[in-house]
DNA sequence: ATCCGCGCAATGTGATCACAAATCGCGATG
DNA sequence: CATCGCGATTTGTGATCACATTGCGCGGAT
């Protein structure tokens, strides 16, 4: 409460922390599609007061990652068949074109990295873990495209996970637990073979594979 | 000031109004590069106070239409040309689909409209009214895509429009002032003929004609 | 004349308050 | 027992205030 109680060490701001929190659980698929928020609620839980709380709810309203009815009220969206197949397409197109552009900078530690991941992904999917699942596998994604030196298009991909994040988790809790790290297997094998019409064809089919499942 | 003042018509929350005032500014490119804001003034020139022009100004912020420093200092951006470059990707990505969406629905309505809009295109250039140059291109662009029945996508391509409306007013200015409609043209005759390859590319010609000379 | 400090003005941040609207629940009524 | 209505509570909005920090300008020293 007391702004003094914070000394010196550095900290971001209030609404700061609070959007990097929201915007994490909402990624994650922690939240269910529909689930309402207050600001007081959300003020409290961060020990905040309602002002940063606000900013932030505005913040993710902005970035399509929570919806606001007419009187103000704050909950994470219920997507429509037709709008998740919007934001499968414009996946799609971004990463697609991110990945592509990653490939000529793709070098060995990269993908060792990516592979790692994918144990990773391996041993969630195995312990039925879906938040688990949903982190390392924007992380691979995210490893892959970070290579892309193209920070707008990386922040609007990210823009339309954060959209799709309260379904995506629906979406893995119903998926075949096997079949997960196969299209991520493919971009490797497209990396490492220098391959740029595979890589896009791999990365496009990871990308729809699930979503399209979704919208049915 | 007083909320009281305003009677019982239908009025627009106040961070709302200062949002779209705001964001019209922007996208038309009134408001120059690097041009600093401040909330305090913001707020007097609307008649608000401190707290929905900081709340306009955080969702422009998230939308990448004004950047913030580290002490909180409000600026509209001045972009890299690598930054340029990968905005005008965007636009082509993301525009090329939604005209492709807006083909199979695009009635002779639609096409009058556009011709209309062209010839306002026509007479603003021929003012060298910059801003009114700007405001028809991107009517006539908003009205093609609105046929593609795609939300999510349309509001993509508006922030990727906002980042670059201070930029596009430098642009526009020493553009050659005849060339301007030729590939509006290309598009129109291709939504009659319903040419999808010849769309495609009429659109992405018109989008990166300007943004290449732009960064280089 | 130029450069370095110092102090004041300006600015963003967050808390709190007053208010209006909306929502929920409880009780009365059919 | 279901339904409608009304009141209390919850909730979002916007204004204001206190405060820390930043940035700038003025003045003096070299």
């Amino acid at each position: 409460m007391n702004p003094a109680t914070r000394p010196t060490e550095i900290v971001s701001s209030a609404h700061d922390r609070v959007y990097r929190g929201l915007r994490t659980r909402i990624m994650l698929g922690q939240i269910a599609p529909g689930e309402a928020l207050t600001l007081r609620g959300i003020g409290k839980e961060f020990e905040v007061s309602m002002t940063p709380a606000r900013e932030a709810v505005r913040r993710l309203v902005a970035e399509g990652a929570l919806s606001m009815s007419s009187s103000g009220r704050v909950q994470t969206p219920e997507l429509s068949n037709e709008r998740i197949e919007e934001l499968a397409a414009l996946r799609s197109l971004i990463e697609v074109e991110l990945a592509s552009r990653a490939l000529p900078r793709a070098h060995i530690a990269l993908i060792d990295r990516l592979q790692t991941i994918n144990g990773t992904i391996a041993e969630v999917v195995r312990d039925r873990d879906a938040v688990g699942y949903i982190r390392s596998n924007l992380e691979f994604h995210r490893t892959l495209y970070l290579r892309a030196q193209a920070p707008a298009m990386l922040a609007m991909a990210e823009t339309v996970w954060l959209q799709l994040g309260p379904t995506m988790r629906a979406l893995y809790g119903r998926l075949r637990r096997s079949e997960a790290p196969q299209f991520h297997r493919l971009i490797i094998a497209a990396l490492k073979a220098g391959d740029e019409p595979g890589l896009r064809l791999a990365v496009r089919s990871d990308v729809t594979q699930g979503l399209k499942m979704l919208a049915s």
